[in-house]
DNA sequence: CGCCAAGTTCTACAACTGTAGTACGACATC
DNA sequence: GATGTCGTACTACAGTTGTAGAACTTGGCG
């Protein structure tokens, strides 16, 4: 379902706070996003928007709404990073990884940290799930 | 200058063409887009807007306009993965680099090759120019 | 010299996004 | 029971993008 989540900054900014915190009213959205400074009544818009379109849910609690996102943070980087990747690198995840060594984004070294960290992290989800075909793994990885 | 250039698909497009073709005619830009079938009054629209915002420049020949990329495809790039890093990953690239190896997209044997690869880059690179503070290198690399 | 063809410029419109005001419904309080 | 407050729903508007028709310009040809 909706597998190409592309979202703005500020709906990703949005979305995070529902990651956040769960299920939130508008009133509580606005003020998780305080730094942005918006109307409540742009938050609704935004959120009414976003439910359209299949990325959070509501659910009525009386005469409030609550909203929570209907799709994981992972599934968003998924669709954003894959997105990028079929736009700018034909499609191959490798000349990303190839321009971000290239471009010194991530040294050499990092390499080799970050390897280290997921061999790790392969033993442990390896060990309690083994067969996943890619795809339903990563919920909550960058916290 | 331009220093956040994100394009859209069909923008990636068009520069695509001029990337190879140097400089085009909005008829031989059209031809080149013969895929998307746009009429060429689309195709001036299209560069006239990206002209105004500094991406591609023009130049009078007669009757005729010729535009040509003001920006080059690497530059493109890493505004691109620099935008989604930002947006997506905290602006910590390694943070994208563990989402690539974590998702499979890349196997840890890719990453040899990838190392090795750009070994071999650094070192001829690296003989030719040294004292490079990043950002300056990488024209034309795809291709 | 007048008209066609090719090319450019202007205008237009739908969809999406950022932003928010206004209107409407219900609940609590006096 | 009237009224103010809180919250939702609707409407609006500017800016960007995708898309393209209409109108204007100009060089070449008969």
């Amino acid at each position: 379902m909706a597998d190409d989540i592309v979202l703005s900054d500020l709906q990703l900014d949005l979305m995070r706070v529902l990651w956040r915190g769960g299920e939130l009213s508008v009133a509580e959205a606005t003020e998780a996003l305080a730094e942005r400074a918006l109307a409540h009544t742009t938050v609704a818009t935004l959120l009414t928007r976003l439910e359209k379109r299949g990325v959070v849910e509501l659910r009525r609690d009386g005469r409030q709404l609550l909203y929570r996102a209907a799709v994981s943070e992972a599934q968003v980087r998924r669709s954003m990073v894959s997105s990028l990747i079929a736009q700018v690198f034909r499609g191959d995840p490798k000349a990303l990884l190839a321009h971000l060594l290239s471009e010194r984004e991530v040294a050499p070294g990092d390499l080799e940290r970050v390897r280290a960290l997921l061999r790790d992290d392969d033993a442990a989800a390896g060990a309690k799930k083994s067969g996943k075909t890619k795809g339903e793994r990563d919920e909550e990885s960058t916290r």
